[in-house]
DNA sequence: GTTGAAAAGTGCTGCGA
DNA sequence: TCGCAGCACTTTTCAAC
């Protein structure tokens, strides 16, 4: 029977280290890292493509500061459901404020949770009463708004 | 009297264009930068030096699949401390819990918010009992289990 | 400030061990 | 499966506009 090319799709230590220093520094040369584990850039360049082929490297993204490009406001939201089955169709909806940077559906009080990032307290109170508010199935929210990001970091793979 | 090299420190629409097309994936070459927005490589080098330089650019990290790493569980944590005051003292010690990938000082209920990432219930009970709940000034947690992630991205600079 | 091209460094591929 | 060496591509630099 016809089967796909064997392939090693364990993750072993030197995966770990290299996803590793990539997490911290995307930008690492694979020559400073083979450097570093002591091995050759080829391998460097295999282990790479096979997370990539695996899924487990979903992509590399600029990190910016959202204070400086005029984002002052990060807030949270706890949002309730008249239904818990209109969970769909309100994503659907709530996908379309670009605002809303993250959303999860969760236990607990609320049926979503959100994250978002506005200018200032105007355009964060547009978003809430003309965008969000008015999505079909949502009852109503709880606003909390961030003072400080005291800690933002990947998972330590460690 | 002596005074810093002169600088355009100002972010025009070329900059936002830049920072839009890398935000979505920061391994995009800048030829190809340069091509779409019809300018120089050149250019977007000199771009990107300055939003560096301006520390409107943090960095750039690569984004992994937790689950595929073997981590099931993300959660958010409200917590209450005794008094307001001991919030420095209560970030420095939850720094130390590598399993806390964000942390956040707010409004509303809670002095302090988290998002914190875990293998599965086992390691979120343990991170939970004993190294969070055991730091002074916590008095009690309210933890939301995210049971999916529906949404995950940037803000748009648009 | 921008351009275009040259110089330096990095990523990629195939052969050999 | 890994390492080495050559080729292709990208980043970086710089004189000129």
């Amino acid at each position: 029977m016809p089967h796909k090319k064997a392939q090693n799709l364990e993750i072993d230590n030197l995966d770990i280290q290299i996803l590793s220093i990539l997490m911290n520094n995307a930008t690492t040369p694979y020559t400073e890292i083979a450097k570093e584990l002591i091995v050759s850039g080829g391998t460097i360049h295999v282990r790479m493509k096979k997370l990539e082929e695996m899924g487990v490297i979903k992509g590399a993204s600029l990190e910016v500061d959202p204070q400086k490009l005029g984002f002052d406001i990060t807030a949270f939201l706890g949002i309730y459901l008249e239904k818990g089955s209109q969970y769909n169709e309100a994503v659907k909806r709530l996908k379309e404020v670009k605002e809303i940077v993250e959303l999860y559906y969760t236990t607990g009080s609320w049926s979503i949770f959100a994250k978002i990032v506005c200018h200032d307290t105007t355009h964060l109170r547009e978003v809430l009463n003309e965008r969000i508010q008015s999505v079909p199935g949502i009852q109503r929210t709880e606003t909390f708004i961030s003072l400080e990001e005291s800690v933002k970091r990947q998972i330590s793979l460690d």
